[in-house]
DNA sequence: GTCTATATAGGGATAGAC
DNA sequence: GTCTATCCCTATATAGAC
């Protein structure tokens, strides 16, 4: 509902009318309603920590930046919906604000996937397969599509766009300064 | 500031302050909120339909896509912030719902960026390209980023996803089939 | 064209019975 | 653990004076 909504537009009532009981019932059981929007994020945002865990582990960072790309479109295609909220709802960022370590561990995970010595190239490749990968997980055209077929034609975008690294310097530097 | 905290996290009364009048005095411009954020997205639909009457205007299906997807990525930069609103904001699909002419727009450009003959790898092909250009457009990192760069790189990754239906093919498609 | 004041509805959250 | 009832606040929107 929030992914279909956003967080905003999803009011205590509507979920509690979704799971036909009453708005106060819901509230023995989540306190507030952003205690609700971090319980339904915590399960993307453990498997962003376990990521970031292994890309850390590895030695070489260009290893780490394939593990996290690698891994951040599994974990994409495995939450599907969710992965836009967090990406897309203001309401995110509004919580990201007060919960420090929701903001260190996108942050990281951007990080690693800039990868060593990143310029603004790497920034705007990081950016278009974040933004790509979360929206073709959410298009709604694509809902039918299986997991296992999405998540092989998204790692190889990723990787492809990863690839080409020549692409981007080349546009973005002056011709002449390599 | 609808690309800031969401349509529905930006109350009149912020606008008023912002503008330094009261709600009342925004009421006599625009009768209903709705109205605000239909003559906020006006000019980046106006743009839309702009794209789909060049395009359209040409015969080979083939240069209609370049051309849809080299206007696109044009328009998403000069409108940067409002690309995300039209794109992920829930309350422009609740909007698209009673304004048939604003869901037809995007449709139609969804169209044209698929191309001719567009199978499920099209259009994860055409999904990526806008959530990309999307993200990247919206990025708070890159805001600095000179609108011409931007435009560039964009476009030169576009064509790149464009122009590797091989790659896609050959992943979606049993191999053998052709 | 902008103001003050207010109507009306809905949303988050709590009290207390069962 | 769930309910009814209610409080408080905020949001959209309107009325009517200036």
């Amino acid at each position: 509902m929030f992914a279909e909504y956003g967080v905003k537009g999803t009011t205590l009532q509507m979920i509690a009318d979704r799971l036909e009981v009453t708005k106060a019932a819901v509230y023995y059981h989540f306190h507030t309603k952003d205690e609700i929007v971090r319980a339904v994020a915590q399960p993307l945002l453990e498997d962003i920590a376990r990521v970031i865990r292994i890309a850390d582990a590895l030695p070489d960072p260009n290893s780490r930046r394939e593990v996290a790309v690698s891994g951040f479109v599994e974990l994409a295609v495995r939450h599907r919906g969710l992965s836009a909220i967090v990406q897309n709802d203001p309401a995110m960022s509004t919580l990201a604000k007060t919960h420090v370590e929701l903001e260190n561990a996108v942050v990281k995970l951007i990080t690693l996937l800039d990868g060593p010595d990143a310029d603004v190239a790497h920034h705007i490749g990081t950016s278009m397969i974040i933004g790509g990968v979360s929206g073709v997980v959410t298009d709604a055209r694509l809902l039918d599509v299986p997991d296992e077929l999405l998540h092989r034609v998204l790692l190889d975008y990723a990787q492809h766009l990863l690839n080409t690294p020549n692409l981007l310097s080349a546009v973005v530097k002056p011709s002449g300064s390599v």
